[in-house]
DNA sequence: TCTTGACTTGGATTGCGTCCATCGTAGGAT
DNA sequence: ATCCTACGATGGACGCAATCCAAGTCAAGA
């Protein structure tokens, strides 16, 4: 187990024992879960969990940059608990497969600037598409 | 007008008033439209038309590859008709502007040989973001 | 220990999209 | 020009993901 939870604590969020279970299930975790997943699995530890308070925990965990949203499937949003490490995302076309990857250079810089319209950038997100090895 | 409607006849398309009145809609359009407001536009040209068959004709030019889905809010997917020619997106994070931008160099090759894990690449999606000079 | 504002609950609700049985019609065949 | 029929359109029901809300509960500072 990471610090995850001291730093949660350290910032003055408020811990109570539902928002410490879903720190808990996406701290050990190296995937990308759904909120339903991380729901799942919280109930494990914390039968009468609920669903609003997982997902009202995983928004305020978005908000401190500790998990980060990711759409790949324009079906439900899964919460990567790796936010600390700046990421992309390799997906796989036929079983979903997700994996984080670590491109060469930064990607902003790619935008010309000529190409940014008077825009103040802040982020930008890459969602490399293929098939995985065992897809073929 | 483009030749949009020329191409999918030629290519087969079995062409109705409703299947019509959806290409065109999107054919003089450079914004990108939610599948709702798609329907709108296209019941001023043909009240009758139905949702169902919007999200039929969307789904087909997308197969077809005329039409590109993107979703970058996590809310209804857009459809954007410039999907002949690649590019990638510029989001507004006040507003929700989207804009058309082209990258300098192929984005699939920043994705060094040890970082793609045995997938077989097919294609890449950046999403930048940022605030458009309207949003300071 | 007390107090209070923040957190949790779960059922209702919304938003977006899909499904399906039935009806209608484009376009080839005659 | 007319007929056929397979493909497309319809719209209401349905499903999934997520949010809302009013009432109950509790963490943590005083």
């Amino acid at each position: 187990m990471s610090d995850l939870l001291e730093r949660l604590r350290g910032r003055g969020w408020r811990m109570t024992s539902q928002r410490r279970v879903v720190a808990e299930v996406l701290d050990g975790e190296h995937v990308h879960l759904t909120a339903d997943e991380v729901h799942a699995r919280a109930v494990r530890l914390l039968p009468e969990i609920s669903r609003a308070t997982v997902y009202n925990a995983l928004g305020e965990l978005v908000l401190l940059g500790e998990v980060a949203e990711v759409s790949t499937d324009g079906r439900a949003k899964r919460y990567d608990p790796n936010a600390r490490h700046p990421h992309q995302h390799l997906v796989c076309s036929g079983c979903g497969l997700i994996r984080d990857v670590h491109p060469s250079g930064d990607p902003l810089s790619h935008l010309p600037p000529g190409e940014r319209f008077g825009f103040t950038l802040s982020g930008v997100e890459v969602t490399y598409r293929g098939l995985c090895p065992s897809c073929v």
